[in-house]
DNA sequence: TTCGCCCCTGCGGAAATCCACAATGGCGTC
DNA sequence: GACGCCATTGTGGATTTCCGCAGGGGCGAA
């Protein structure tokens, strides 16, 4: 189940927010300080954050900052009380997912929430394959991974093993264990797997 | 060289920004309105946009997208009278270097401009490259296209072979092109240049 | 028509990969 | 100490890749 996450310190905002997202199916918790969400935050939480700018003492984008720092990925959406044209830009260059002005209209935030949730659905799911793929690689000996990274660039086993001072077969038998470790059945497979994993796709609006 | 590119109707801006800039050493040309700059544009183009939201018939914004649709990337600087949040958040989304409100601070801009000037730089070196491989990808015949296709899907020869109904020598062959046209020596190599392709690396403020 | 480019194919050999079978030694755990 | 994991190596053979040599047919441009 994915929720809205709703940090404002404002009590009326909270509940209009929480009302207006549930008449449309989507549900929230809400936190009143950025301080009482970072004590709650866990890691692998999904949905998305909505966070007003101007908080206690610390701020939403601020917030959003530390969150990004440990490793959160929801899409932000910021709220906003008087149009900060700076500020906006600001957020949206670090990766917020939108930047809404209050006094907003119900349709369109709802609207932006649920495409924010999409965004965390799709975030997800790419994160998921990259996940397998950093886990399986977590499995490879020492050993392994110098043969593999060897084996990418294009090295033929011969060179490997003059490299490493250990006989051909031996670089082999590393290599096939390489790729059954990583799933793979050639080192063309494996560097492209390789190769989408370093490759993060940003999508927005 | 790399200039800026400045367009708006308010002559004074103009004339301000032109002023300005050259104080710090960026030379800029000047159109007032994005028909006269459309109809003097030219792929290739160096340096910085500095657009005018608010301008006659095409606005800043919509200038950019057609740029953009152009291929066009220079990196844009929005100049705006009126502290408009949403245009900021969109514009900003949809790729723009900056968003600056105007009055603005001499300072601030002609730095915004100095990084614009460099990502443009970074942005260059980077289209240089993929240029290249690009250009290497289009010597290519159709059957050596679709010979590269099935050995980047770790396919055998054999295989290949048998997919294309032709003896598997003809592969050889066209793959031995393949490889010598695109300047690599093993479907590896070739697998990670065409990976580095498909991912364009985003850099902003 | 001649020339160049592309697609196709065969032969044969050198080089590399892939793999099963078989084994040794180090190291840490239970 | 037995067991498991890792790194190491060897033999030998099947499979694949890489490549030079040699040649045929189609097709469009000069």
């Amino acid at each position: 189940m994915s929720i809205a996450h709703l940090v404002d310190d404002d009590e009326a905002i909270r509940d209009a927010l929480s009302w207006l997202l549930r008449s449309r199916g989507i549900s929230s918790e809400s936190w009143d300080s950025a301080e009482a969400f970072l004590a709650d935050y866990r890691d692998g939480m999904r949905g998305c954050l909505i966070l007003d700018i101007r908080m206690g003492a610390i701020s939403g984008p601020e917030l959003f900052a530390q969150l990004r720092a440990r490793g959160c990925r929801m899409p932000a959406i910021f709220l906003t009380g008087h149009g900060d044209v700076p500020q906006a830009v600001d957020a949206i260059k670090k990766g917020a997912f939108d930047f809404i002005e209050k006094p907003f209209n119900d349709n369109e935030l709802a609207d932006r929430v649920i495409a924010a949730m999409q965004a965390d659905a799709e975030l997800f799911s790419a994160a998921a394959t990259t996940a397998g793929i950093e886990a399986r690689l977590a499995l490879l000996t020492t050993r392994e991974r110098e043969v593999m990274e060897r084996v990418l660039a294009g090295k033929f086993n011969k060179v490997i093993a003059d490299e490493l001072n250990i006989a051909m077969r031996t670089v082999e038998v590393h290599r096939s264990r390489v790729f059954e470790k990583m799933g793979v059945r050639s080192a063309v497979d494996l560097a492209q797997i390789l190769a989408q994993l370093a490759k993060p796709d940003q999508t927005s609006s």
